[in-house]
DNA sequence: CAGCATCCGGGTGGATACTG
DNA sequence: CAGTATCCACCCGGATGCTG
């Protein structure tokens, strides 16, 4: 393993307006992360990242990318055709967005049986009802 | 800047249970990363986080520590004193969590000015009545 | 001190129906 | 196709009061 109690980090600087909380607050709800990695790999229209997300509703599929928009992480392209098309992008900004995303996938994968195995441990010994 | 749009990093593999996901699940919520990243610099015992926190009502405190302990991020001890003593501290899957933690804190403050002037963009050329 | 129990308001997000 | 508009259920989290 690497992080070890003394090699922590830095302090991360938080406790009044804390910037990690307020990338949370963009990103850590229910679907915004899907958005931009699928993003990531390439344009999708809107009926795309509707089918492709599987489980969200046209509303929020709306909503989100319009959050998105507006924080200038995602780039909405509409064509004047008939059936009317759209085209959302990433920005450069919500590119390099995609490098923390991918470390705290990283981090989820290389860990996510461990927490599993935590939270049934722990389960386990206080309701074995 | 770094990325680009062809060194994207990996595919961070999603849809069907999407790991990122499932540790925004865990840490996404208000309080979680603040609690983390406290007793990344050491241990605390319940009333320093509640004082150190602010804002956080002892509810919210203790159940997000429970959740976290749960899952196996930070132990729970407490000392059978007069008046009671409780210490909570990260343990070493806990201290991992740090990383990706600091990574998207990097990635917060070098580009929260960028966001904010994209969102009153944004704001000023849709609402300005 | 370190909680637990209860009540309760607001916001998030789902379902459904309708439109340019 | 790409939304908008409504209605509504749930649950997150704050406030308050009580306990070992």
């Amino acid at each position: 393993m690497s992080a070890t109690h003394t090699d922590v980090p830095k302090t991360l600087e938080l406790i009044d307006d804390c910037p990690v909380r307020e990338v949370l607050d963009r990103v850590g709800d229910k679907w915004s992360v899907l958005i931009v990695v699928l993003l990531g790999r390439r344009t999708h229209r809107f009926s795309e990242l509707h089918r492709a997300i599987e489980g969200i509703s046209q509303r929020m599929l709306t909503l989100t990318l319009r959050a998105l928009t507006r924080d200038g992480l995602v780039t909405r392209t509409a064509y004047a055709t008939v059936p009317p098309r759209v085209d959302y992008e990433l920005t450069e900004l919500g590119r390099t967005l995609l490098v923390p995303l991918t470390v705290l996938d990283e981090w989820a994968n290389a860990h996510r049986d461990h927490i599993r195995a935590a939270r049934e441990h722990h389960d386990r010994a206080a309701a074995p009802r």
